[in-house]
DNA sequence: CGGCTTTGACCAGCGC
DNA sequence: GCGCTGGTCAAAGCCG
């Protein structure tokens, strides 16, 4: 009966698996450990099973209802079946539900009925029936819990490839739309040059980025880039005043703009625009900042990390370890980690550049996340105290509905936004926001009600029991005009906001659960929160190795 | 053996 | 100019 079983029922081969492969600190191949794409059933294109999320359910369900029909809302395509038709075991619930893809001969339904009538001894007739009843039935149960597991795993990742596009989707296209609603606030300070570049280039690359997202591969995540580029570009043009622009443009200009793939796109669409190197090289300086908590020594955010130095920063402990992304050569992203001097459990990560590679599904996340936080950061707020726009507008323009979600850091020498996902999260607070617009709500075909919460803890194949410190914060978005440098600024943020009552598990799944069903600006930083998650926890040891320099 | 980490050295920017 | 600091380089060693 349990030949061709390849899972097992001690533990949730997701979750299991992504910490025993979690390999070291540093490396963490996307789309392998981090979202388990590999451990179970062959990945197929999960963006196109029209899966309803309301019908998933998370570990506690389906530990105690495990006969329960599991998926009544479930709706799985007919290309789907072979998923599970080779199943030889057969939950009765599930014959209602599966009829329809399995032959009628596969059905091997395993009743009571049946166990008797398979009896053979007739010698044990009197104790042995109900002895070989009872181990009968175990193996039926079993059987049946195996049955679910497998299903549930399936579901789990398309669920989990589910949500990774969706936040991609949106990270775009809010990002689309804020260029929109600042165009259409600022009419009039549309400067010559934006109209010059509109004239030039009267097929918008934005809607064709857009378009462009709509697959769901890695292809996606450079889209996603670009769209960020694009329109941090366009509203550095139309909603910044131009002397703004020119004052940004002589202060980030910097020599180390020439190697910065991505920009290439840019530079297509806007050939000719000298304010577009300018823009490259404000990309290069714009920083963003994740803050979670987490005892690993780096969050894993599915790229891979080459450690190129590591220096002792004043002010804090804790050394600051320096990254460069080694998933393409050349590519210009580099991040710096460092804990907290005050909250050691807190990592900063600070991301910079953006990508010029394509991205696996489980980097896409943090790479979208990031790209847009920079891009908000670059569009609307600079450090220069007179050329600052409207904080509190960009802040409703970039977050509307979660008002407290990023920081924004406009202190010398760069631009920084920091995510800070070490917060408490406040379910009231997650229930507060108003119902989304409309064209927030990324359509899918075949998935006519919203995304569930109950999935969401295993949304990227982690538990968020793994971690019950990392929390989905409310980020805070006030205008940070200080002088002080970044790593003085974060010590800063870190008093800011006291450490709250942990909150159970589910009160995150619920906060969360709410957050992405009622607020779909939270997509973004939903997935650099579980980006953070993914790696609490794994070393609980691991972050002393401080090796103080200089 | 290739890739990675470690770590001392080097460089640039900035303030005094 | 000097010292401080942040950031990077690169040689040496480690590891799978």
């Amino acid at each position: 009966m349990g030949k061709g079983w390849g899972l097992t029922l001690d533990s949730d081969p997701v979750t299991s698996n992504l910490f025993t492969n979690k390999s070291n600190s540093t490396t963490n191949v996307a789309g392998g450990s981090f979202l388990g794409l590999k451990q179970h059933h062959h990945h197929r294109d999960m963006f196109q099973f029209p899966v309803s999320l309301a019908g998933s359910r998370d570990d506690d369900r389906r530990g105690t209802s495990a006969s329960s029909s599991p998926s009544d809302d479930t709706k799985l395509p007919v290309d789907e079946v072979d998923f599970f038709s080779d199943k030889k075991v057969r939950v009765v619930d599930d014959v209602k539900k599966e009829s329809i893809e399995a032959p009628a001969s596969d059905l091997d339904v395993n009743t009571g009925l049946l166990l008797l009538t398979a009896g053979s001894d007739q010698s044990t007739v009197d104790d042995g029936v109900s002895s070989d009843m009872e181990d009968k039935r175990a193996k039926n149960e079993l059987a049946q819990l195996q049955d679910e597991l497998k299903r549930m795993n399936a579901e789990n990742q398309k669920l989990k490839d589910m949500l990774s596009h969706v936040s991609n989707n949106y990270s775009a296209l809010h990002m689309h739309l804020v260029t929109l609603m600042q165009q259409q606030q600022q009419p009039p300070q549309r400067n010559r040059e934006t109209q010059a570049i509109q004239e030039s280039k009267p097929e918008e690359a934005t809607p064709l980025q857009i378009l462009d997202l709509r697959r769901p591969s890695a292809a996606g995540a450079e889209a996603a880039e670009t769209i960020s580029h694009s329109s941090s570009e366009e509203r550095t043009r139309s909603g910044t005043p131009p002397s703004n622009v020119e004052k940004r443009v002589n202060r980030e200009e910097s020599p180390e703009s020439e190697s910065w793939g991505p920009n290439c796109k840019v530079q297509k669409l806007n050939s000719g625009k000298p304010v577009d190197q300018s823009t490259e090289a404000t990309m290069r300086k714009a920083r963003v900042s994740v803050r979670a908590r987490s005892e690993a020594p780096m969050i894993t955010d599915g790229c891979q990390w080459r450690k190129y130095g590591q220096k002792m920063a004043k002010g804090n402990p804790c050394p600051r370890a320096y990254y460069r992304c080694t998933m393409a050569v050349g590519c210009p992203v580099r991040k710096q980690v460092q804990r907290c001097a005050d909250d050691r459990t807190i990592l900063i990560t600070t991301y910079e550049g953006n990508h010029n590679h394509p991205l696996p599904p489980a980097a896409m996340a943090m790479a979208s996340t990031t790209a847009a936080a920079a891009s908000m950061l670059l569009s609307g707020s600079m450090p220069s105290a007179d050329g600052i726009m409207n904080p509190n507008l960009l802040a409703r323009a970039i977050l509307p509905c979660s008002s407290s979600m990023a920081t924004i850091s406009a202190s010398a020498p760069f631009p920084t936004v920091t995510l800070d996902l070490t917060h408490s999260p406040n379910p009231l607070q997650f229930q507060r926001p108003p119902p989304p617009p409309t064209q927030f709500q990324v359509p899918f075909p075949g998935q006519p009600t919203p995304v569930s919460s109950p999935q969401l803890p295993q949304v990227f194949g982690q538990p968020l029991y793994n971690n019950n410190q990392s929390k989905f914060s409310g980020l805070q978005l006030s205008q940070e005009m200080g002088s002080s440098q970044l790593g003085h600024h974060q010590q800063k943020q870190q008093h800011q906001a006291p450490p709250q009552q942990p909150p159970t598990l589910a009160d995150t799944v619920s906060a969360a659960t709410a957050a992405i069903t009622n607020d779909p600006n939270f997509t973004a930083a939903l997935a650099a929160a579980i980006s953070s998650i993914i790696s609490g926890g794994t070393h609980p040891n691991s972050s002393n190795n401080n090796n103080n320099r200089q």
